[in-house]
RNA sequence: GGGCGUGUGGCUGAGUAGCAAAGGCAUCAGACUGUAAAUCUGACGGGGUUUCCCCUUCGUAGGUGCAAGUCCUACCGCGCCCA
């Protein structure tokens, strides 16, 4: 029932890992063939997933495959505090109509690549609501305030006289409970929850007398280098549809694509060395567009979206699909015409992407630039405005 | 409870009473390409009879003044210090 393939495991241990504490003991463990419980917690803020969140999901899915037991843990009680470690010090209290409504949304997004029927979700409050305030002293009393304001947000806030809320010391002792409260032998995260995975190994050892294991996963830049984020702008999402994704890759930097081939895929690693051997960036890119597209969507999506993509991109032609806007006018205003058919939020904006050379209109194999933004059009069925490079709207004439 | 400070566009952050409001990031378009990235150029509140005009914005509500993001008052939010 446990694979123990030694190979297997050690890919397990060591692709898209930062650091595993304590990476023997871990190995001797998965080696031995003992089933071992292993969670992963996520906080129920209904986020968009992008791949970035991914591999420490995908890490859940390496072992559930292994036959390992996988726990979802649900932060709904830890989430009305706030997690200190992430830069959104202060949330929210969320009701528990709103961790439901979350989790669903996570959950929807999260099966594409877990079994949700084998894993096992728990929800930390069971747990963490009914401690009483002697149970809390106690497990304050396993850390001193040396330990806790050592971290290095806590010395940044220190020294620049910033608020440290006392409740921000209680956090690790909550998510290090999470550990003993269901008694587990690893936990998976990011790098940024090491210190409060470290709360959990000690006091795992305290309560239960277990060494708990802790992998914390690489973390994956976004398309343009940097951290991946919201406000950059720069992930991709797990929902993203086909030709998005594909395209998102495409774009990203070349000097990501290794990072991208060992996190984003589940390529061999010969796959990924053969890969690699491609001399062009661009196919190597390709590849690893496919594979990703792949992994969160059909097979033959993926290989639409590659042809789209170079339908569109390479060949210059027109996309297979497109919005459809109806008109019964015989002349339309182009800013009204592009306002109208959406392809532009505002006059000003449309009279601006008119003067950068961006509008075209084609009808059949005759293309046409529009440049003045006062022009009429002279509508007929089935002409194409094009705008910029991918917005393409077909006419319709009712 | 007392003292001080702060609130500006998607984010960040300048702003001496005459600004649709610097800079950066993000975004969009153009050039270059492999949709590369980087770079360069331009745009980036809305509307118009479009080398110019109008409207709406700087936490909220009032006030002073020809003129207010900028001064005054109150309120709300946030923060620091003292207690």
């Amino acid at each position: 029932m446990i694979e123990t393939n030694p190979q297997k495991i050690e890919e397990i241990l060591t692709r898209g890992v930062e650091e595993i504490i304590v990476k023997d003991d871990l190995k001797k463990r998965l080696l031995s063939g003992k089933k071992i419980k292993l969670y992963f917690g996520v906080d129920p803020t209904g986020a968009d997933l992008h791949i970035g969140h991914a591999v420490q999901l995908w890490k859940l899915r390496d072992f559930q495959e292994l036959g390992h037991d996988v726990i979802l843990l649900i932060g709904d009680f830890t989430a009305r505090i706030g997690d200190p470690s992430g830069k959104d010090a202060l949330r929210k209290p969320l009701s528990e109509k709103e961790v439901k409504e979350n989790f669903k949304t996570y959950k929807k997004q999260a099966s594409k690549i877990l079994n949700f029927s084998k894993v096992k979700i728990q929800y930390n409050s069971s747990w963490l609501s009914k401690l009483k305030f002697a149970d809390i002293l106690k497990l304050a009393s396993n850390f001193t305030v040396q330990q806790m304001i050592q971290r290095e947000m806590f010395q940044k806030r220190l020294s620049a006289n910033m608020p440290i809320s006392l409740q921000e010391f209680m956090y690790p002792l909550m998510q290090g409970y999470d550990s003993v409260a269901m008694d587990v032998d690893l936990e998976i995260g990011g790098n940024d929850q090491m210190f409060n995975m470290l709360a959990g190994r000690t006091l795992q050892k305290i309560y239960n007398n277990k060494d708990k294991s802790i992998l914390t996963t690489k973390l994956l830049l976004g398309s343009d280098g940097r951290k991946m984020s919201k406000t950059y702008n720069n992930f991709v999402a797990i929902e993203d549809a086909p030709n998005d994704m594909f395209g998102k890759i495409m774009s990203m930097s070349d000097n990501l694509i290794d990072e991208y081939l060992e996190l984003a895929t589940r390529l061999s690693v010969e796959e990924i060395k053969e890969t690699k051997k491609l001399s062009n960036p661009r196919d190597q890119k390709a590849r690893l567009a496919r594979e990703i597209v792949k992994m969160y969507h059909e097979e033959k999506e993926a290989v639409k979206a590659e042809e789209e993509f170079n339908k569109i991109f390479r060949n210059k032609e027109l996309p297979s699909d497109m919005p459809i806007f109806e008109v019964t006018e015989n002349n339309y205003a182009i800013l009204d015409l592009m306002l109208d058919a959406k392809l532009a939020v505002s006059k000003n904006e449309a009279k601006r992407l008119v003067e950068q050379n961006a509008v075209e209109i084609i009808i059949g194999d005759k293309k046409q630039k529009i440049i003045d933004w006062k022009a009429e059009v002279n509508i007929e069925d089935g002409m194409i405005i094009k705008v910029g490079n991918r917005r393409f709207v077909k006419i319709i004439k009712k």
